[in-house]
DNA sequence: AGCAACATGCTAAAAACTTAGCACTACGGC
DNA sequence: GCCGTAGTGCTAAGTTTTTAGCATGTTGCT
């Protein structure tokens, strides 16, 4: 079985929010929010979430801060292969163009050249 | 204003089948589909989703088919920024990195070959 | 002590999503 | 011609999401 976050609208939004930020308390999560809906609102959304598993609260001082459990390295790999497989075929290589495309002009020389060097990494592992 | 797609959980979930295949009938993106629902279900979720603006369906033989408005280029462009934006800190670098991991099995010399041209491309080009 | 500012817990109603079901039309084979 | 299969349109109900509001607790000032 696949990913299948099963989240909706707003409780995905607040996932991405908390994996951008690392961790947030709510009020955090709510000024990053775009259209934000009632300080409630998010906190509700939030323990719906914990609920269900998708993040747990640990407290900082007198506030609550709220982090994902599945650890952003997970999710990050999650993400990517779901975007392999919904928009480039699984080519890796499409993502590298497209990358290279949508940035060009924010790249600079110094980070090509650490791009060029992992791919050379990569072929004399892979050899 | 960001994308915020707005879209809830099925909706996306119909929306990534489009995406991915290019366009499909009623039935097709019910197959396509983890945990499908009734095949009404999905064919209501189509008309909402038209409704909405997202796809829009053609006549093709008897049945209809349908396709994102909004092409698939423009869509993967979207994607990816909000990937950057949520998991990585919007340096492409790290997607590489991301990349030549999650598939290094997979990857065959020549398409790490492929990838470098592109890459030293960007550096004449950018030069 | 009393007040303002900011936090949480909870409940209940509104809005949106999701689903199934029925009525109807077109095509193909018997 | 009649029936089964494969489409479409629509409606109404069931479930989840989303929201606001109120009660309450804690900190820090004055």
């Amino acid at each position: 079985m696949s990913s299948a976050t099963g989240l909706s609208r707003r409780e995905r939004q607040i996932m991405d929010i908390l994996y951008q930020r690392g961790k947030s308390s709510a009020s955090e999560v709510r000024e990053a929010m775009a259209n934000a809906p009632s300080y409630s609102a998010v906190r509700a959304m939030l323990r719906v979430l914990e609920q269900k598993g998708h993040i747990r609260h640990q407290a900082e001082g007198m506030r609550y801060v709220y982090v994902p459990t599945v650890p952003r390295d997970k999710a990050k790999r999650s993400a990517i292969k779901h975007l392999l497989d919904t928009f480039f075929n699984d080519s890796p290589e499409q993502v590298v163009a497209a990358l290279l495309d949508i940035s060009s002009t924010r790249l600079t020389r110094k980070e090509l050249e650490r791009m060029a060097v992992m791919i050379e990494k990569a072929k004399r592992e892979g050899k």
